[in-house]
DNA sequence: AGCTTTATGTAGCAGCCGCTACAAGCAGCG
DNA sequence: CGCTGCTTGTAGCGGCTGCTACATAAAGCT
């Protein structure tokens, strides 16, 4: 039997999650597909709850990393460019379970977990940044147009989730600049 | 003892739910705060399935008709007034248990639950419709406009949702007209 | 080698879950 | 009255939940 850590563990349990979602998250499946047990989660991590807290973590890194590695890494020539550009690679399929989990974390952040909204806050800054870096140098307040521009991306992807992402697209559309 | 119904028992079992989310629904407390029994709610609904079926259909009525009651009648004078309204009002605290309920159910959608497709779906369409008719009768293209406006709203209440309003309140700044 | 610390398996606890079998009450109706 | 059908209470089933007690194996360390 292979010696596990946290560290050797958090791949495979971030993967079950992703594929399954954290609102229904139990230790015993997650275990199971880790390759693991139950009983050797909570020893490694203490508590269901510092486990999902670990999670989030992970995730956000692992999300913040998707980010550099599958979108283009040049500017985009106008806002609604950089905007269409993200709302149409995260509508690919490999993103669904990404969002699947993302919206499980928005709920939770709804329901006042702590942790939730530490973890939904980072990775909203995080891909704020990016939207600032990718920007055209053109932009008059590469700031001020990242947060328009996300704001419309989020609404966009919350409207796709819903099964209506024409309205999203609309919305994209209508930026300025 | 009073006799109950499905209509009878809906409007307590909407409010629970409206307090405590869908995500971790159980029937014996829901049962309990509406002044009855898993065994009875079982037997009006069926199942818990059907049960969350009959709810949301009831919360998308209720929430439709919240819509036209608490919000002002007129038109707007702008599109970005228009979504600045929307976002202020439903910012206000009592509006936090319907979006406690909301994001359970965008993150129901994410995770394929068809129910909660339709019942998503029907709100956002609805919630478009009142856009289009609080649009300025000047706007050149209400339907395209609401869609724009319904998005970057959306957008806003995530972001709101996740502990940064601030960046939501950029995207409703930005829009034009 | 012996001892300590770390990692793991087995079994189980108390509690909750959706749901159901069974029986009783109760209303209306002949 | 007696019968019938609708509504309700009680009790419980099998299964799942997070978590733990206990024992054991394995890996250092001296």
């Amino acid at each position: 039997m292979v010696r596990m850590s946290r560290e050797t563990l958090l791949p495979a349990l971030a993967a079950h999650v992703m594929q399954n979602g954290l609102g229904s998250l139990s230790l015993r499946p997650l275990a199971r597909s880790a390759g693991t047990s139950d009983r050797m989660l909570i020893y490694h991590f203490g508590s269901k709850e510092r486990l999902v807290e670990a999670l989030l973590d992970f995730l956000a890194l692992q999300f913040t990393q998707a980010l550099d590695t599958a979108f283009p890494a040049q500017r985009s020539v106008s806002r609604r460019a950089c905007a269409q550009t993200v709302f149409d690679i995260t509508g690919q399929p490999e993103f669904a379970p990404f969002f699947r989990v993302w919206w499980d974390i928005v709920a939770g952040c709804a329901a006042g977990d702590r942790a939730y909204l530490d973890a939904a806050g980072r990775i909203m800054d995080r891909l704020l940044d990016w939207v600032v870096d990718h920007l055209p140098e053109s932009d008059p307040d590469p700031v001020e147009g990242a947060r328009a521009v996300l704001a419309v991306i989020e609404g966009a992807q919350m409207l796709r989730a819903v099964g209506r992402g024409a309205i999203g697209q609309a919305g994209l559309s209508a930026l300025e600049g």
